[in-house]
RNA sequence: GGGCGAUUAGCUCAAUUGGCAGAGCAUCCGGUUUACACCUGGAAGGUUGUAAGUUCGAGUCUUACAUCGCCCA
């Protein structure tokens, strides 16, 4: 067995080989094992890994591996979505660089050439999957525009239509002005940031005016009323009047409503119905007209008089500057206010009145809402179903159309008729026959196809043999910012067009930020980037830190040190399996000897470890598995490696050939129950040490998962051990506290009781782990050596006779320490005691442990008492 | 404005139904004894944001407040 784990050279190579043996496949498993499926959130096509892919990667390929060895024909179905803006912006660019355009190449060639880009670099984000590990069924990857994918999108959209769920029609939407497209509410930002609010004069006939103010003056060109509210005394003489357009001179009524707030600003708003969602309410109520004053580019339009053709920002100055020639303007502010922006480019997006394609969405969401109140699907951590109830109990039609090239066009024609050239629109699989049909240019929202993915990738809405085996799928695991956006969408479109819901149980991982707390960003340069991590120190380490970090669903702070520590981990993985692996001498038994036929260390850390694998289970069924990999570390680091692997040298090299036997064979199975129950945090290292060790079986990856033995976890035995355990943490401490050299070899007495015989039984355990050679019983009624220091533990006195070393004011002084540490917790655990609310009302284990605590107490003050007199007195 | 989360050691985070608050890193003092210096023995470090309440007992449950963050309007 090599001295290291060489993850560079290993990592390839069992990934490669676990991908040839198909293991990756839920064919793997037996033909009737129950189906166990994760749709992989398909990332961005354009999108290269970042730490978020990373720990989504981890704690899938965690929930996948960990149901694999428990049996199940599991499978992580992978792929990438189409991302309609981000890869359209991205060929845009290249397309830039160039020297050319969208426009110049014309539709057939950019689709030609989106294609031909996603065919060179789509690729990138599925490699770097693998190099995480994941077992993903490779075989079965889709992506969003495949033709299966794609026929999905169009029955699904059909479908709809024809329900009735489908409409067209002009609204107010977020217009996006750079990419000339209708982008999704939830797909703008809106943070506050530094503006201008400009009080001006809105010119009132009589001579009156009403003073306004408003953050965006140029869409005072479009204002059709100004609204005043029906209280306010200050303008009361006003409603009803009419106001004038400054500029324009366009005349357009003072309305009232309550709507308006009195405190705010100047106490009057202006409406501009055609550029403001509240606005637009208000003007349907009141019905006042609609006036779009921009272009597609948000340049002005004709509506703006002399300001068309002016960007949007060029007309706020230029009108400003005229209405302060007119004496129009009162003043200006600075301002804070929310600027909505474009999640991608972050251009500020208008809201501007436009034709598209919408879902009635309500009764899709009913079903929705129903699934998760009634337990069909449950959200973990279950906080977010407020959230997701809130989101969807106040929904609005969804707005699937894109004024985009790259995406799934949306199946629909157009004839002109009556002069509209519009007039006429059919949706269908195809073109209607007759001449004149033209197709629709829009494309769905990415989300529309996104919403289908647990069951388009799996054939629908054909009847396939994939959709009948591993429909429903079982958990949807993915970040908390996406629930509105995906889950919600998914869940909604799954319980429609299948009737099922698409996944039981929805679990949200947070977000992984910096040790600072700020967000990752390539812009700040506190990205961790996943893969020089896996180049410096391999994917375990990564996966095992991004997953011990945090808790699920709220945000981690990755910290870099913890990647260190969860490499050297490995390193500390790979030297116990080697120890373990030097000493066996040909072929092992596998599997424990009987219980009664071990020794004390070997039936502790048997129990210590079946104790381990309980919790471990637990943990995992409540979705904890940062803390189950924490526990899994400690149990190693803290328990197996520096007690039962160091005691178990004395058999090792001194035992009988039975000894020998059985200490091998509990080595093994200790083991090889970490490296199984750490397999899904660590995949490489496990499988590869694991090889070093007997063994049943093929692969690790395909290994049984363990199963608690509760017959091996032993309270008596624990306790026994732990009398060990804390006298050689004393022996350690005194010997620190005189400065023995540690590799001096003492001796240590004891007066005769059960406890003293039992360590000095054992005694092959002080040696181990404190280097002392033997335990001396000494007759009850002989004196303790001299020059000895004591150790007090319980009823036990340990003496440690350190000739020629032995100060004895300084031992006084220890004792004195001890006793006063007595002291306090006899006083604590006395008065919980003496409480007799506490003794009659609190559970009663609780109180017998405080009883046997005060017992142990009381006895070790006693020695301590009795040491005192006879050393220091 | 509404909702959610967080607040625990210097820093990053844990703590399973309420039962003596724990790790990693950093700090201090030791050690190359043949699995591991990618190691190891020990120490120090806390009024669990504040104030009340429930309880025999609160980091954990309730209420109010403070600070920070996120979501929605």
């Amino acid at each position: 067995m090599p001295r290291n784990f060489t993850f560079a050279e290993a990592e390839p190579r069992l990934y490669d080989w676990w991908l040839e043996h198909g293991w990756f496949k839920p064919e793997a498993a037996p033909a009737d094992a129950e189906a166990f499926v994760i749709s992989m959130p398909p990332p961005n096509v354009t999108g290269s890994l970042h730490i978020g892919h990373a720990l989504f990667t981890a704690l899938e390929d965690l929930m996948i591996r960990y149901e694999r060895m428990r049996g199940k024909a599991a499978l992580w179905l992978p792929g990438t979505d189409h991302a309609g803006i981000a890869t359209q912006l991205q060929v845009e660019k290249l397309l830039r660089d160039q020297g050319t355009s969208r426009a110049a190449v014309g539709y057939e060639e950019f689709l030609r050439r989106t294609w031909q880009w996603k065919e060179e670099q789509g690729g990138t984000i599925i490699s770097q999957l693998r190099r995480l590990g994941a077992s993903c069924d490779w075989d079965r990857e889709r992506f969003t525009l495949d033709a299966g994918l794609s026929q999905a999108v169009t029955q699904a959209f059909l479908t709809l239509w024809e329900q009735g769920l489908i409409y067209r029609g002009p609204r107010l939407v977020n217009w996006s002005p750079g990419l000339q497209t209708a982008v999704s509410d939830l797909e703008v930002e809106s943070n506050e940031e530094e503006a201008t609010l400009y009080y001006f004069k809105y010119p009132v006939e009589g001579g009156l005016y009403l003073p306004v103010a408003t953050t965006r003056p140029e869409t005072i060109l479009g204002d059709t009323a100004v609204a005043v509210h029906p209280d306010d005394e200050r303008y009361a003489g006003m409603i009803g009047k009419r106001a004038t357009v400054p500029i324009l001179e366009r005349q357009i009524p003072v309305i009232a409503d309550e709507y308006v707030d009195m405190e705010f600003g100047t106490g009057a708003l202006k409406v501009t119905p055609g550029h403001d969602f509240n606005d637009y309410e208000l003007a349907r109520k009141h019905s006042l007209a609609t006036l779009n004053i921009l272009n597609k580019d948000a340049s002005m339009n004709a509506n703006a008089g002399k300001y068309a053709g002016l960007d949007r920002y060029d007309c706020r100055e230029q009108l400003w500057s005229d209405m302060a020639a007119a004496g129009l303007v009162i003043k200006t502010e600075p301002y804070i206010t929310r600027i909505p922006r474009s999640q991608r480019g972050g251009e500020v997006v208008e809201p501007m009145m436009s034709t598209q394609w919408y879902v009635r969405i309500q009764p899709l969401a009913d079903k929705a809402i129903a699934a998760v109140r009634d337990g069909r699907i449950r959200i973990v951590p279950e906080r977010f179903e407020k959230v997701y109830f809130h989101w969807l109990e106040n929904i609005q039609d969804w707005c699937i159309s894109r004024q985009l090239w790259w995406g799934h066009r949306i199946p629909a024609w157009y004839r002109e008729k009556d002069g509209d050239p519009q007039g006429e629109i059919h949706v269908g699989h195809e073109a209607p026959a007759g001449a004149g049909w033209i197709p629709e240019q829009d494309v769905l929202d990415t989300w529309f196809s996104s919403g289908l993915w647990p069951f388009s990738t799996l054939g629908w809405p054909d009847e396939t043999a994939d959709m009948e085996r591993f429909y429903p799928t079982q958990v949807m695991e993915t970040g908390h910012d996406i629930l509105f956006f995906w889950v919600a969408r998914m869940i909604m479109m799954g319980l429609w067009f299948t009737d099922s819901p698409p996944f039981h149980t929805v679990y949200l991982h947070g977000l992984v930020r910096a040790a600072s707390g700020k967000k990752f960003s390539k812009t700040l340069g506190n990205a961790i980037d996943p893969l020089t991590v896996v180049d410096e120190l391999g994917a375990d380490p990564l996966r095992f830190t991004l997953i011990t970090s945090g808790t699920p669903g709220n945000d981690c702070h990755l910290d870099e040190t913890r990647l260190d520590h969860s490499f050297r981990f490995i390193n500390k993985i790979w030297q116990m399996t080697s120890f373990i692996n030097m000493n066996l001498d040909g072929e092992l038994e596998l599997g424990l000897p009987p219980a009664d036929e071990l020794d004390l260390a070997s039936r502790w850390i048997l129990s210590r470890l079946h104790r381990l694998i309980a919790n471990v289970q637990y943990l995992f069924d409540i979705y904890q598995y940062g803390e189950a990999g924490n526990q899994i570390l400690a149990f190693m680091w803290d328990e197996l490696a520096p007690f039962y692997l160091e005691i178990s040298k004395h058999a090792l090299y001194q035992g009988s050939p039975e000894e020998k036997e059985s200490t091998r064979r509990v080595l093994v199975h200790a083991q090889d129950s970490c490296l199984r129950l750490l397999h899904p945090f660590m995949p490489f290292i496990t499988e590869e040490a694991w090889r070093y060790l007997p063994h049943d079986g093929d692969a690790l990856i395909v290994a049984d998962w363990p199963e608690a033995d509760e017959q091996l976890i032993d309270d008596d035995i624990e306790t026994r051990m732990r009398a060990f355990l804390d006298a050689v943490r004393e022996i350690r401490n005194t010997r620190g506290e005189y400065k023995v050299d540690p590799s001096r070899r003492i001796r240590a007495a004891a007066h005769a009781n059960p406890l003293a015989e039992n360590l000095a039984e054992n005694a092959q355990i002080l040696q181990r782990l404190c280097n002392v050679e033997a335990l001396e019983l000494i007759p009850l009624e002989q004196d303790a050596p001299p020059n000895a220091a004591s150790i007090v533990l319980g009823d036990l006195s340990l003496y440690l006779p350190l000739e020629g070393m032995l100060d004895l004011e300084a031992e006084c002084k220890r004792l004195a320490g001890e006793e006063a540490k007595l002291r306090q917790q006899l006083a604590r655990t006395r008065a919980m005691l003496g409480n007799e609310k506490f003794v009659e009302r609190a559970q009663p284990e609780v109180v017998q442990r405080e009883r046997d605590r005060l017992a142990d107490l009381e006895a070790a003050l006693a020695q301590i008492q009795e040491r005192t007199a006879s050393l220091c007195d």
